[in-house]
DNA sequence: AGATTAGTCTAACGATTATTAGATTGTTAC
DNA sequence: GTAACAATCTAATAATCGTTAGACTAATCT
């Protein structure tokens, strides 16, 4: 084994603990809640549906991955993206597997029943639309996800609260509903709910992760 | 565990396959060196210094997740990328683990013993340059690998021609040397070996598939 | 036809990894 | 002080992965 092999191997050895630590599901799940801001062990591992000691394990990878970063506040550890790029990592990442893997567009169909419920993809047309108060953007997520980061002109309603506020909704107006992104269903059940109710409303399957809008630091 | 969870764990499920594909050294070297042009099994294995049978396990790994295909010519099985969107990651996850991983920093810096033998990265001036004639690009991949694609105003003397293909490079201008990428070596070697005959040359760490101009179909 | 070459499949080994349980460390609340 | 909580560490298990060897297929060459 000659010199320059030894050194290309320590290379792409370095670059496959990015790719370690993007091979496993709850791992992408972690990165994906973090995206929506800073969160403590248990807060992950209850909104990733797994016990703290696996969540735990899993943001050590993380860690070692020099993807996330912590910080002790008070009895709590806090976890959060290390930057940007990270966000930015999983939504090509995802993007290049719904490119690739057809069985990943089967499950995403299956999930999209009503083709009719989803907003059009246009950002800049949304986004005056909403400045002008022709549509109303919902945030869905818990209170403390908006407050780290939200698209432009959104309002926060959890969809925990939904049913119990209805009324600060406009009848007249379309409702475009966001959560934390095209895997995460707060939002089309929030969409169902109000349809029910008899509200204009239409998914966005997008968050601010989408949008390059992460919170750091 | 409820319908949504279910479906959820479905979607980073599919999405981990893409992770897993890129978890190991050698399937990352295979997927740069795929990025070059098509290859055969055996041209692949010999490049990135493994067995066939190996080099064929790998590759198996990189169809199941859908980044590469196959064709069978003859008695050879030609593999390629499945599209640039492959490219494009292989690109953005070096780049991110260049941007997290200090480890992969230091053994880059090692790599790059002299910082003034690197050519500039501007690449529209660059190629301005060599459109006058300024320059001169100097590929030094494999024949093959230059008629698939090249980078503009490029000419081809593959690494091992080179000692005796010295009367083709012009002893005024200087030579900006280009091979894989960044991890790969024979650019640099070119370039120490100029210098040593008294040309001026510099190093170009980038490729076609930084250049976004990966050939595929 | 027989020999050669390219490549895959299967099985098997050891080395990693995922997950869980149990013990342990800090921190806060009382 | 003690109790409760957040989180990690260690150890142990089962499951998976990397790698190699051996048998096998399919195409080519003579």
């Amino acid at each position: 084994m000659n010199d320059s092999r030894r050194i290309k191997d320590l290379l792409y050895e370095q670059v496959a603990r990015i790719g370690k630590a993007a091979s496993s599901p709850k791992r992408l799940e972690l990165i994906e809640l973090l995206c929506q801001g800073e969160k403590t062990v248990d807060t992950l591992a209850r909104e990733a549906a797994i016990s703290m000691k696996l969540a735990s394990a899993h943001l050590r990878e993380l860690r070692s991955a020099r993807l996330v970063e912590t910080e002790k506040r008070g009895k709590y550890v806090i976890y959060r993206i290390a930057n940007r790029a990270v966000a930015d990592f999983w939504v090509g990442i995802r993007s290049l597997a719904e490119d690739r893997l057809v069985e990943l567009r089967m499950v995403i169909e299956q999930m999209v029943s009503h083709p009719k419920e989803l907003a059009p993809q246009d950002r800049d047309s949304l986004v005056r639309m909403a400045r002008k108060g022709d549509v109303m953007v919902l945030d869905v997520r818990p209170a403390e996800e908006f407050l780290a980061a939200h698209l432009p002109f959104a309002r926060s309603i959890p969809i925990g609260e939904l049913k119990l506020r209805l009324s600060e909704l406009p009848k007249g107006k379309t409702v475009v509903a966001y959560c934390r992104g095209p895997y995460c269903l707060m939002a089309r059940d929030a969409v169902e709910l109000l349809r029910k109710k008899g509200y204009e409303a239409v998914w966005l399957p997008e968050g601010v992760a989408e949008w390059g809008m992460v919170p750091v630091r």
